[in-house]
DNA sequence: ATTATTATTTAGTCTTACCTAAATCAACAA
DNA sequence: TTGTTGATTTAGGTAAGACTAAATAATAAT
């Protein structure tokens, strides 16, 4: 079964929804793909009712993915991180360089290069990013770490993930040293929803970065040895 | 400009035709593409009419590349060649494998992606099959051989490119030791277009294989240290 | 020079995936 | 219950790039 780009990115979208927000809405695929609401209608129409059957619709109630839909979201989210990571580490890149390139190259590559890039690199379990690489057989290594903007006053914990293509928030936060496996400390935490501060490193004197929630919802961190959430 | 990769793959295809066997052509161009006649008709209609323009066309009489075409051309040419030599030096790739990869990701890289395994490379000259890879501002790496169906008995020679894509035909070719660098020596030469008798190697005594036209047209040999021919 | 053959173009369709504008549905407040 | 609003779908259309069938031009053979 071969699928054209543009329905590899629908079923990479509809997994990343469900999966980060809990729902897939015409609305919030439209957004996330930059099409028109009108454009998403007739596409799921269209994936619903073909066969295999890749998606479950109903008009008005959002979509989510039927097995074989995800099976092919996880193989093409397997290709996008692992093509990063090869980008990364045996090219140079940076990584707020790696998700566009990946972006193209993810719809285009075989079965052949997948493997031996995945061997390359010694069958990583995470990207650059820190986001889990799916396995062949889709399952994706567990992850345990909680929001940044979820942590308190005086906790201290690992970098684990940064869920952001966005090239110059990544920029900002290497800037910043908040890179996986980094170590962050809370040094302050504003009410309301205002900035956290965050120490970075071991240091106990280290100057605090101030950052705002739209920063720390993206963020993810092991917090000391104890974590929760997913 | 932003070109789709199916008029990347016609200029691609105007560019070696015209340099293989001196015009493009209607047909030729719809049997190396595999599309209807028709359709290329359409295709050199509109390539020649927009601007700025890429082909020269006139209805009946063929078709050719402007500066512009030949351009694009050589750095989709460029990318597939470089492509073709990472995959083969960088990820263990056999001649007859990389082709088809190729053929996919030359349209997507990009210009961070080409230099960067240009640089890897040590920027080659010619790909695995010996094929020159055009340098950034669009100029060929001279090869000076001749084809070896040219050639006559007694005669010897180093392998420098076999110009063919067909994994089945170049598995062959390995098989029998001839790939880039081998020498070649002509132990016999049937009249009349028939079968050619190569021994493979320098010793003397060596078994001779019998190659046919469609094979000896494709191989390009640098006889002793005088060559002629493109 | 006329006919036969082959190459090429034209005309008219199809599919994919997008668009805008208009209609409809769902959810919630008055 | 009845609006109102925002989300969603329907209707109708466009652009690429392919196709088939029919028409025409170029080439070769008689």
């Amino acid at each position: 079964m071969v699928l054209s780009e543009a329905i590899e990115n629908y079923l990479k979208a509809i997994y990343q929804l469900c999966h980060e927000r809990g729902r897939a809405t015409t609305t919030a695929l439209a957004d996330w793909l930059e099409v028109a609401p009108a454009s998403v209608s007739g596409m799921l129409k269209k994936l619903s009712s073909d066969r295999p059957k890749l998606v479950q619709y109903t008009r008005h109630r959002g979509v989510s993915l039927t097995p074989a839909g995800e099976k092919i979201a996880l193989e093409v989210i397997r290709h996008h991180r692992l093509i990063e990571m090869y980008l990364h580490q045996a090219l140079g890149y940076s990584w707020d360089q790696v998700h566009d390139e990946a972006e193209k190259l993810e719809h285009v590559i075989s079965e052949e290069f997948e493997d031996r890039i995945a061997e390359k690199l010694g069958h990583p379990e995470f990207d650059p990013h820190g986001d889990p690489i799916p396995t062949k057989n889709g399952e994706l290594p567990k992850l345990s770490c909680s929001c940044l903007s979820t942590m308190s006053k005086g906790q201290t914990g690992r970098v684990r993930r940064v869920r952001n293509s966005d090239p110059a928030l990544l920029r900002y936060l290497a800037e910043l040293g908040i890179v996986p496996d980094a170590t962050l400390t809370v040094s302050e935490r504003a009410p309301f929803g205002g900035p956290l501060h965050v120490q970075v490193g071991a240091e106990p004197g280290a100057a605090a970065h101030a950052l705002g929630r739209p920063v720390t919802d993206q963020v993810f961190v092991e917090v000391d040895g104890t974590a929760v959430d997913e």
